[in-house]
DNA sequence: CATGAATGAGATTTCATTCAT
DNA sequence: TATGAATGAAATCTCATTCAT
């Protein structure tokens, strides 16, 4: 309310820096001096466009959500199987966290965020829930199309693969890589006796 | 190894209060004043156990850890088939995690600290690879004793479900619940054609 | 060159009561509360203008060295003859010191410190370095007029003549007085059978 | 008082820490703490020996004291001149700054000490005097040996050297060395017109 | 003599926020 | 829109000192 200026290139160029700092040392270390110098004001002039830091963090959630979650499940090319698309979804994602690790770890911090702060985890639960609904989708289309086992509870298998994504995401570091061997193995346990589970990754 | 103390019955008070400050409300909120009053001494004579704020976060660290990986390992009755095993380790953690919400979310916090205080780091690393190391024995020999499916790349497995619990972890309120369906789901999908594969959850 | 500010009123401000301070009751006892409170503002704000303690101080040494050592220099009557020059100078640093104790005090604190603060140090030292180049040419001129015994070795009697400086300076209550008997003595040791030796101090 | 130990070896020992300790960082950088375990005790411990910690400084104080003025003095070959007895004095006075300049950083440290601290100051003013006294005589005998200028006033040249020692001791490394470029000059500037005067340092 | 534990009283520094200009 | 100046409210850390054991 009363935030968003009209054209607001300044807050973009605000929300930019600030999520390169969330990215690299955390939303703990996030310095309203740091942002506003890195855009070339003052810290003082950074209040004009966000009157609290924290909207400044909601503002920056709100842009890391969107590329990390909105776009890909956006762009997923709708003539494939729904095995194809699940492997490309996953391929997409396990690549475009390898390729912005700035944006994984602004999700990482906010998902930390979510815990305690209920206007952000209001806005990270629908892409969760969307998230979710697609996988289910997905996965009873695989069975129809027979490419995957026909016992998989898709509810549960939803579950699972959201479980794996969330583990890649926020173990960071330490986590296990989601490399082709794991994608592969993934494909093998999900694929009907015919499909995948005849061989190649 | 720590830092003090024969006794150290005030260090243990120190870590407990810690540990429960955060639990709740992150360590970015954790304030030796708090933690020093919650054991009723002042913060002056909280460094006295704990020289700096972050050896007492190391200390928590090694507590969360220890109860939270170290133990559930420990404690897997040696008799059961290793697919029992796997199970029982699954479901046991699943369980400790909704009975301790507080070491779990002890555990993310400091999941996130580890990226950039590589002390934290070399406590949490090891906890990882050993929990891998026990995984991939676990799949050898489930596949060995005809539980699991015979295809399965053991490493590749373990990398998923190091994640999966990761993501249990990690995901918090956001993550789908680790409940028996998904286990149940984890357990048919490894499970060879003859045992899991034919029935129970 | 300092650290900030255009008007720098209040720096002016700072430093002035930071001197006092430092004058009366030394370096170690210097509190930047008090300094604040000092002009009026909080030590929050203090920390406006000078980000580091250790700045303040700086700023401070900066000024006596000016008051102290540069300003005396400079004010010299060209006209003079280099042995009335130098007496005039000495005389004037007497007077000077005895006017101005808080100047000299902070003086001696700040040599204190320089034996450990390079930065401090690195001020300290082009002053002392350019008193002692005066006073040789000094010297030199006055053996060439004719006032100053022909056998002086102009830097070892630079070297005494900083020494006694240094000596009244740093020396403090328990130093003697540099008044006119010591100041007479000399400019009879100093001078030629001619000027100075035959009389008035 | 009460601060004695019976053959207080410890004290000794502590004294000895504390003045290492002084002689480099100063006094200001004095911590009990640091002392008590260079001696291998807590600081705890320390306050058996020494009540407080001025206690413990002026200890620190009477030890340099008495090394750096009571002794010099008396160990004089009282067989010499009083000239040579002069010239030798300060030679040694020179080599034993050169020697131990922790003794040196210790007694500039209690000089600044003594302007705030009246016990401080009632033990080093004493030596003062007591050196003064000393060069008076000396000169005097000088002049009666005919080896001084008869026309020095031997109060105001004890003062002139007074002050010379104190540049030295207290100027630190700021300081012009007292090398025997300068004490050859000082020789020259009081010999009379036979002795010292006609050449050789 | 020595220690472990605790404490009081600070000291410096950080930082988001406010406000007049 | 932007800034300089100030502030409040903390937070961590330091250190001499005390005292029961």
């Amino acid at each position: 309310m009363a935030t968003r200026g009209r054209h607001g290139e300044r807050r973009e160029q605000l929300v930019t820096a600030a999520m390169a700092v969330i990215a690299q040392r955390g939303v703990g270390a996030l310095r309203t001096r740091e942002v506003a110098a890195a855009v070339g004001i003052t810290h003082a002039s950074l209040h004009y466009h966000f009157p609290n830091k924290i909207d400044l963090i909601r503002a920056v959630l709100e842009r890391a959500l969107h590329k990390q979650i909105v776009l890909p499940m956006v762009h997923v090319d709708e003539k494939l199987s729904a095995a194809e698309r699940l492997r490309v979804l996953l391929v997409g994602l396990a690549r475009q966290m390898r390729r912005e690790p700035g944006n994984v770890a602004v999700l990482k911090e906010l998902h930390q965020f979510a815990d305690r702060d209920d206007a952000v985890r209001a806005l990270l639960e629908p892409g969760i829930r969307r998230w979710r609904e697609f996988l289910v989708t997905l996965i009873k289309q695989g069975q129809a199309e027979g490419d995957f086992r026909p016992d998989l509870d898709p509810s549960a298998t939803a579950s699972l693969l959201i479980l794996v994504t969330l583990g890649t995401r926020l173990g960071g570091s330490l986590a296990p890589d989601l490399d082709s061997a794991v994608l592969g193995q993934i494909a093998r346990l999900l694929g009907a006796d015919t499909a995948w589970n005849r061989g190649e990754t």
